[in-house]
DNA sequence: TCAAAAGTGTTTCCCTTACACCCATGA
DNA sequence: TCATGGGTGTAAGGGAAACACTTTTGA
């Protein structure tokens, strides 16, 4: 809910979007071996989020979802899928939200829009990390990349929903051929299988996992990738429709 | 959203319960060979719907849909599963339930809760059929079984939504070994193959369907079952655990 | 010429498919 | 004893797992 100052602001009574309903974003990506979440930080208080935001009275949510994933990473076309709404009583933690206003310069009063029950939908997103360009709603915030296995306390359930995304990350991965998406345009098979092994948390034999993915008929063989290393250089392969 | 009126009626104003979000509940039944969905009537208006109903301000909604399913069904204990949740814009189309609430005796103003943009989580469940018994919310409407194959058309957006439950319940009937929830408790392998066969809309091979099923280690034979037909006597079976 | 990593060949194994066959039941 | 559907046996086919092997690269 990174934009909830933002909202906040622009419009103290909340006119203009829904209320009760907020988006979260899982958004994923991929660098150096290892899966990112992008997160944000409300400074002042160490509180550290998932990116989110309202909807617009005349939005559709998978639009709103859109746009947030997109302001966040000034990326657009990008690979996002709703996976689970959250919408448990005991989400609903006012304090907390009185905590991050109140050190963003706003006094809330009791009724406020912001403390309110929300019901959050949980979306995720597979980006470029190569590409991507993490950018904070307001000046005071932090948006930036964690390692999924190091990432510091989230507010609220934010932890256990990035927890749902990566659960259906990892059920989708083979099925919907959704990996590419966490890759640069053009990749090794090395690359390839790295990704699986991470997101699945398991290893791979290459010589099966080469010939999977190549009799799905989905990658295009490129030139040589030449990379200094004492040994064969590997091709080049992009995804293909 | 069977529970309009009642809610309507409680409290006008919508108290109590949260606003802009509501529940439709795609119930699965399986009998005759044919999959069936419940859906309600809006009497005097024609106008079928899917059940639904609203969240309680102290309420989970994963328990809130879990109460309308009970309700309409009568039943407990039952097989419930969040799907998607449906926010177009392009819903929100006022003047349906303005025609409901007015054939049900309400004269709604304009600015009405029940007639404000509503986001809709969307449940299938799966109960068994010999037991449900079908209940409306309000005595002027009804609630009944229909054959998905010959629904009549739904008000908004319901049938795609009926059609969502279906696609998730295909994709889920295998690896998640839910079909079990659409049966008696006791059944033979034929009726638990018809019933793969009518979700899946295809035939099977009795040998291969047998074999997979008894692999999974999660039927207990029980005894045979005499129906009087002039052939071998089938095993009943339960699922186990 | 050597080590490292990429890529291919080949065998084995297992699960699914396909079909043949036997079994029990009531007319 | 016959038709009907229930259940099992068995052989063929296809894909994954496991491992051996060849190829390319820069030191």
């Amino acid at each position: 809910m990174s934009e909830q100052r933002e909202a906040g602001e622009i419009n103290p009574g909340g006119l203009g979007y829904l209320k009760g309903i907020a988006i979260d974003a899982v958004i994923f990506g991929f660098h150096d071996s290892q899966l990112k979440v992008l997160l944000i930080e409300y400074k002042r208080t160490g509180l550290f989020a998932l990116p989110g935001g309202f909807i617009r009275e005349l939005e559709n949510i998978n639009d709103a979802a859109l746009r947030v994933v997109s302001e966040r990473t000034g990326l657009d076309n990008i690979f996002l899928d709703q996976f689970y709404i959250f919408g448990d009583y005991s989400r609903y933690q006012p304090d907390e939200f009185k905590k991050i206003m109140s050190a963003g310069g706003m006094a809330p009063p009791d009724g406020h829009w912001l403390l309110q029950r929300f019901v959050s939908v949980g979306y995720y997103a597979l980006v470029d990390f190569t590409r991507a360009k993490p950018t904070p709603a307001i000046i005071f915030d932090s948006c930036e990349w964690y390692d999924l296995t190091n990432m510091p306390p989230l507010i609220q359930d934010h932890t256990q929903i990035v927890r749902k995304a990566l659960d259906t990350l990892r059920a989708h991965l083979d099925d919907k051929l959704i990996g590419f998406n966490l890759l640069p345009e053009e990749f090794t098979m090395g690359d390839l299988q790295q990704l699986y092994e991470t997101v699945l948390d398991k290893k791979l034999l290459r010589p099966a996992f080469q010939r999977k993915m190549l009799s799905l008929g989905i990658l295009e063989r490129l030139s040589k990738k030449f990379s200094g290393g004492a040994h064969k250089a590997p091709y080049l392969y992009r995804f293909i429709k």
